[in-house]
DNA sequence: ATGAAAGCGCTAACAG
DNA sequence: CTGTTAGCGCTTTCAT
């Protein structure tokens, strides 16, 4: 930057301003410093910046994982909203381990991360502390939980699977069945939609647990065992589209009619669901939106604006295709 | 750093050490030290670490999108080889647009990031020469290109193409068709094909481009219109295997028998592939693999490793199921 | 094994 | 609008 700046004939701090806040600087002189940093090839050291500025212009996400492809539309969101802003994306994996989680966590906040958007966090009481402590902008994405660390966008797990259960019992299905992992948001999922198969005076729900994230072999498998435990089955949801798929594919297998014999309905209207034979019907959820408001909330946060909503319900709705 | 210090009754150097060469810290040093860090709560600023050490412990990844999900398998291979060593990623993705991807990188490069992988870049002379000037390690992944701008990790994706190819009319089939989009890598994929179906002596092949990255929507319309445009169609590649998958799904809804009428073959063995009915025959590349062979190279050169091999090609496997 | 001195490259007041 | 003065919180030599 000094180079820079005995090139344009100015001094260091002109340099500075030049790059961050050119409005700050005489156009003339503006145009002096540019032509110098491009002659000289500058290419201002964020990190040195960020140690000065206290802002690193960074934010982090933590996710179970990227392999299942459901939240890449959420990263998706969220990178677009950061990059719009100048932000950058640090990307780390948990692979559903607390420990990892924890780990993650802890060296984002060594950054010292302008911000965090977690997915599915195992809500250890320590982490949930120091996150807190950290005194920086935390959206806890894809719930709306009760004791948020800070911020939620997403929506209530509970009730769309309430929703779906009410669904298929209003298209006349009596038995269900459920299958995905019954942990975290998912078992959220099951709860409510045992819940509402209740209140449609329903038989109890057949639950096939399955180790998250769950691939389409993994839950063809798990409905091969659900028929042989619930022959009665007459609809399954599943945790996921992906899921969902793979079922359809064992009943095409099988030569299941759907929905003639068994009804199937899926999870987040991901790209596939609309696409599959006979199309998915299932539970849309506004996955790129709930990055990219993640980001924004996460934005207006780090600007210091106030007021603002620190609970943002987004919602689900049932999207009706043939398969249910 | 230094009320740790002075709690442990030590000079801040030693807190430094003790951070990040404990050995070279007398044991009872170190607990005093570590007891100190525990009680106060410190977390180190790696920002301030990066600046004064001139290592960030970042690497960068610029991808064409997450949305597509044929990366999630290589991003996870190089997070996972990148947490291993301590190291974060930072994501990065250009929309298939090269001016994104340009801004993108000239932004990493300012993080003084310490290497950086890059999937399908437009390759602009300028984003070139910067990357190489900035003297930090870079691989190319997913393809092996013949003027790599530092280190490549992937297959040859003509090769591949023509694997696919002498596959088909090893199969029988004469008339072949390719979906897919025109552009970077499927374009060397589709060359391949070509060159593969006239060394087969087959007829010449139908392409029906799509544009990047392509869902099951348009796989499934670009496959009417091949229809339409090549009615003696016998077989189809498809850029990968969600597409393949866009296509199975229209064969059923038309009622084509699959491999009977028409044969479908995938590409990169996503976990789907195994899965459809009929599953599909595709070619299988190392996504992960290549993803933690890049993180591994990368952080093998930042530790100033020398002769290492700077072109790793992982190769393909044409997986035969019952789709083709 | 530990410490003292000298920065890393930039930004934030403040003054002019 | 521009410059001066102080750091940001660490990690390096180099001594001891």
């Amino acid at each position: 930057m000094e180079d820079v700046a005995g090139a344009a004939g100015v001094s260091l701090v002109t340099v500075s301003r030049a790059v961050n806040h050119p409005e700050k600087v005489a156009p003339e002189t503006l145009a002096l410093v540019r032509a110098a940093i491009e002659r000289l090839r500058y290419v201002p050291n964020l990190t040195a910046g960020s140690l000065a500025s206290r802002r690193s212009r960074i934010a982090a996400a933590v996710i179970p994982t990227l392999a299942s492809s459901i939240f890449s539309d959420t990263m998706d969101g969220l990178s677009q909203a950061l990059s719009s802003a100048g932000y950058q994306l640090l990307l780390g994996q948990t692979h559903f381990k607390a420990q990892e989680e924890a780990q993650l966590i802890e060296a984002f906040l060594g950054r010292r991360v302008d911000g965090m958007v977690l997915i599915r966090t195992s809500q250890s009481p320590d982490v949930r502390t120091s996150l807190r402590r950290a005194g920086i902008p935390v959206v806890e994405a894809w719930e709306l939980t009760e004791d948020p660390i800070d911020m939620v966008v997403g929506f209530s797990n509970k009730n769309a699977g309430e929703a779906a259960a009410r669904f298929l019992a209003g298209k006349g299905y009596r038995q269900l069945a459920y299958i995905g992992s019954g942990e975290g948001r998912s078992s959220a999922r099951l709860s409510g939609f045992r819940a509402g198969a209740r209140a449609m005076g329903l038989p109890a729900v057949c639950a096939q647990a399955l180790r998250a994230p769950g691939t389409l072999a993994e839950a063809a498998h798990a409905f091969r065992e659900l028929l042989q435990r619930c022959p009665s089955v007459r609809a399954v949801l599943c945790a996921n589209d992906m899921l969902a798929a793979g079922v359809l594919f064992e009943c095409q297998r099988r030569r299941l009619d759907v929905p003639g014999q068994v009804a199937v309905m899926g999870f987040a209207d991901l790209e596939i669901a609309s696409s599959t034979e006979p199309p998915l019907t299932t539970v849309q959820v506004p996955s790129y939106d709930i990055g990219r408001r993640a980001g924004e909330l996460l934005l207006a946060r780090i600007r210091g604006e106030s007021d603002l909503q620190t609970r943002v319900d987004l919602g689900y709705r049932v999207i009706e295709r043939a398969s249910a």
